[in-house]
DNA sequence: GCTCTGTGTCATTCC
DNA sequence: TCGGAATGACACAGA
């Protein structure tokens, strides 16, 4: 009886401490919470601005690390409510309940219970709820505009109305390096165009890392359109690559092997290591057919207000200014788009990477919470048990036992016990809580 | 011939 | 107001 009783007051401190399942839920699911620290996931604070130029997402995204290694020790302890450990937690050693009957009558005696506390609820990261999709490549279906044929020719359609299309005196004649006009691509060979390829690539890749934006790092670094060294441009005005190209200038020869646009360019990425003839690129060629008297990689890199004063050491027209300024907007456009790509597609991975650990985040937790219903369900048969042990030996001054269905256990914060006719309805929310933890007794 | 991918360019917005 | 970065949208070439 005593052994009993002991294991059933240990129990009918749950009364208290954990009255409902939900609230024993939530409070596993808090100190998972405190455990496994979401560090940050959620999209706001993932989607700090990137650097403008050179690293990538570092600042942005916080360490990740793997789920299960944050959570993984954690686990074993999350787990630990085995019926072992259980048993153990019902059986306490010390115990000073102190049990007492209370007639019908004396109803107003009885402490109220204390307010039960009810923890947060669990509260997770939706993740990607969104679908983000970027059309990178998505494909038009209209009809081209006669300004789409236009702009394919690559000028410029609205930034420089009154001068733009030096190409174009007459308004609308068709430039002379049309895509109908460009003949069979590149004379150079397969091997060399995939060491141009390969070589644009690892361009590419250091580009983004370190944008140049002064004219000392541009003379330093390969440009899109120059090959060379800006020194190189006080003898070849034009970043032609072999003699034959520079010699095409003067004649304002059109290369028609050049795309018009939208092709990977050699020449826009790589520096040649074969003295392969290099097509120009279109800006190239305009300049030349126009005879602005400085190279690419000053109209673009330069900083503005060199670039300003580079204009006013000449006498330019209207229509050569006008195309200046379009080939620095589009230079420099060139490598805010390619930037823009990169971040995309790192952004892409991030939330790849993302989702992958919430889905892992998720299955744990689906374990945890089975693995608490498992010892929640084991604690409210232990105490149905107990609960039918205890009234079984309990007889009133007639010697007759308790009815279960009369009566029930309840034991106050002080630590007392009483027990309780359920007739008495100021003590309805005790009987609640007792009806939820003794399903089968109080049936 | 179709699809996908990479790239250049334009238009627009924002700083 | 200007310059430039950022980005969506589009066209194009090539695989």
């Amino acid at each position: 009886m005593d052994v009993a009783w002991q294991e059933l007051m240990a129990i009918t401190e749950l009364q208290f401490d954990a009255p409902t399942e939900g609230s024993f839920e939530a409070m596993q699911y808090q100190s998972m919470e405190a455990m496994t620290p979401m560090e940050g996931y959620g999209m706001g604070s993932s989607q700090s601005v990137p650097p403008a130029s050179g690293e990538s997402y570092n600042g942005c995204y916080h360490n990740e690390v793997p789920l299960g290694h944050r959570s993984g020790n954690n686990m074993d302890a999350m787990y630990s409510h085995t019926e072992t450990q259980l048993s153990q937690r019902v059986l306490p050693a010390p115990f000073h309940a102190q049990l007492t009957v209370i007639a019908p009558g004396e109803q107003n005696s009885f402490p109220g219970p204390s307010q039960v506390q009810r923890g947060p609820s669990a509260h997770f990261s939706q993740g990607l709820s969104q679908n983000m999709l970027w059309s990178m490549h998505e494909r038009a279906l209209h009809t081209r505009s006669a300004d789409d044929l236009e702009s394919d020719s690559g000028l410029s359609l609205g930034s420089s109305p009154s001068l733009a299309s030096p190409d174009y005196p007459g308004g609308s004649s068709a430039p002379c390096y049309q895509s109908a006009d460009v003949g069979p691509t590149y004379s150079d060979g397969e091997a060399d165009m995939t060491e141009r390829v390969q070589s644009a690539h690892i361009h590419y890749s250091m580009e983004y890392q370190s944008q140049c934006h002064t004219y000392v790092q541009s003379a330093r670094q390969p440009s899109h359109f120059s090959t060379q060294p800006i020194a190189s441009h006080t003898q070849t005005q034009w970043s032609s690559k072999d003699p034959d190209q520079a010699g095409a200038v003067n004649s304002l020869h059109v290369d028609p092997r050049v795309p018009s646009r939208g092709s990977p360019h050699p020449n826009s990425f790589t520096k040649p290591q074969t003295s392969m003839p290099t097509p120009l690129s279109r800006d190239e060629r305009k300049a030349k057919a126009l005879n602005i008297p400085f190279p690419m990689d000053q109209i673009i890199n330069l900083p503005v207000d060199d670039f300003n004063e580079l204009l006013t050491q000449y006498t330019l027209t209207d229509t050569q200014l006008a195309l200046v300024r379009d080939i620095r907007r589009r230079g420099k456009n060139k490598v805010a788009a390619q930037n823009c790509r990169k971040r995309k597609l790192e952004s892409i991975i991030h939330l790849e990477a993302e989702l992958n650990q919430l889905k892992t985040q998720k299955e744990i937790l689906s374990k945890q919470r089975f693995e608490f219903n498992r010892s929640l369900a084991f604690i409210k048969r232990r105490l149905s048990e107990l609960y039918s042990q205890v009234f079984s030996r309990l007889r009133d001054e007639d010697g007759q036992p308790y009815s279960v269905k009369d009566y029930s256990l309840q034991q106050t914060p002080d630590g007392k016990v009483y027990l309780v006719p359920h007739s008495m309805k100021t003590w309805g929310k005790l009987d609640t809580i007792a009806s939820d933890l003794l399903p089968d007794c109080a049936n």
